[in-house]
DNA sequence: TCTTTTCTGTGACTTTCTCACTTATCAAAG
DNA sequence: CTTTGATAAGTGAGAAAGTCACAGAAAAGA
């Protein structure tokens, strides 16, 4: 996995800014769970995602979460770098979900690029438009659905990300995914088990009635 | 008010790009209560507030709102021009809260600039990340604060605005601005006026402890 | 003055959240 | 094996917020 396959501006910079990239930047390993940026901390630059699953989410004051959105294979995780766009005014967190593989590229690196090519400045427009439109996606989902279909579009997302009905999750995360409270996951879950959609087990939610599921919504 | 004033990429931009923008940009009035975009229907251009104030705010299916955020004097309109803007995959609509002058520029001749000019793909980058940040702080608030701390934030802001502690609003606009429904309002404005926060009458709600009201938030 | 419209008030009920606690399950240590 | 401790899940009671359906009050027109 190269930079032009990150880049789709790649061949419209000069041959200098290349050379500077592919010497500057360099790869990473997390393993799961970790904390790759906690607010406006640190700013560790621009991240590529090789392989693996980073999760960006919210943190209120009291500790509780919600999951802002998440980012894959061939995604760039922008907000690891926030610090050169002094006009983002809020803090995430990014936490590893899975064994991640990255390619970092150093922030002020970034930074003199995007002042100097038009493309890249574009470019990186477009990503912060489109992570814009996955949280006002969220909030509309926040403000205008209730919790029954709010869960069973979770567990239906959930399901379909890991290639499995059988999800390895406790209600506990299921919460700070949705932010919600544990004991408000429980009672739906018991529901949804009263209905025949989801079969429970400690730590595991298995998805019996995908039909039905996606009715709710 | 020259574009000079809004732009302050203006003298970085070539004299053919100044030319064109002037040639192009033209002045449009409206009057308070017209929605000036609605959804990706249309797609005006870039709106220049000269004077008065726009409302940007999401509706659900059933017809419900909250503000997302308001733009004023010496503000610039993004969303009119979000057809420019692939990336941006939701819609809003921005409707004129006072009797607004504005100076257009038309949605292409901004992409193209944009294209061309990386000083103003960077500013475009500034505009977003700043509504970007307004829009996640409304959702930390809606997330993590409870109602009564909301509405008496709206209530403070809205008479800072006004500059009198006598709001002109009703119950039903205020529960619009917030994204709630209107006896929900209606009760906690009853309760605050036993509170002697507040005092009541058809049409208007004076705020008479304003201290009593900031300790709330 | 009499309608009509708009705005506000309220009871009853549902949904969601909170708090405090109990019970189940698993895994490691004795 | 059991015991013990940690983590996960379940539950009752009550508060907060939203929903529905309607009643009454105030303002605006005719």
């Amino acid at each position: 996995m190269e930079l032009v396959d990150f880049f789709p501006f790649w061949n419209k910079l000069t041959d200098a800014q290349q050379k500077k990239l592919t010497e500057m930047a360099h790869p990473m390993s997390v393993k799961a769970g970790t904390v790759v940026h906690n607010g406006n901390m640190d700013c560790l630059g621009l991240l590529l995602i090789q392989s693996g699953q980073l999760r960006v989410y919210t943190l209120s004051e009291e500790g509780r979460e919600v999951t802002l959105y998440r980012l894959f294979e061939y995604d760039i995780c922008l907000f690891s770098a926030s610090c050169v766009m002094p006009s983002v005014q809020f803090e995430v967190v990014i936490e590893a979900e899975k064994d991640t593989d990255l390619i970092v590229i150093p922030s002020c690196l970034f930074k003199n690029l995007m002042e100097d090519s038009a493309p890249v400045a574009n470019y990186t427009n477009h990503l912060i438009s489109s992570r814009f439109s996955e949280v006002m996606w969220l909030m509309e989902q926040i403000m205008w659905k209730s919790f029954d279909k709010r869960l069973a579009k979770f567990l239906l997302e959930e399901s379909a990300l890991e290639q499995t009905t059988v999800l390895k999750i406790t209600h506990e995360k299921i919460a700070n995914h949705i932010g919600t409270a544990r004991e408000v996951v429980t009672r739906m879950l018991r529901y949804f088990q009263g209905e025949g959609m989801v079969s429970l087990t400690r730590g595991t939610v298995e998805l019996t009635d995908i039909k039905k599921l996606q009715n709710l919504q």
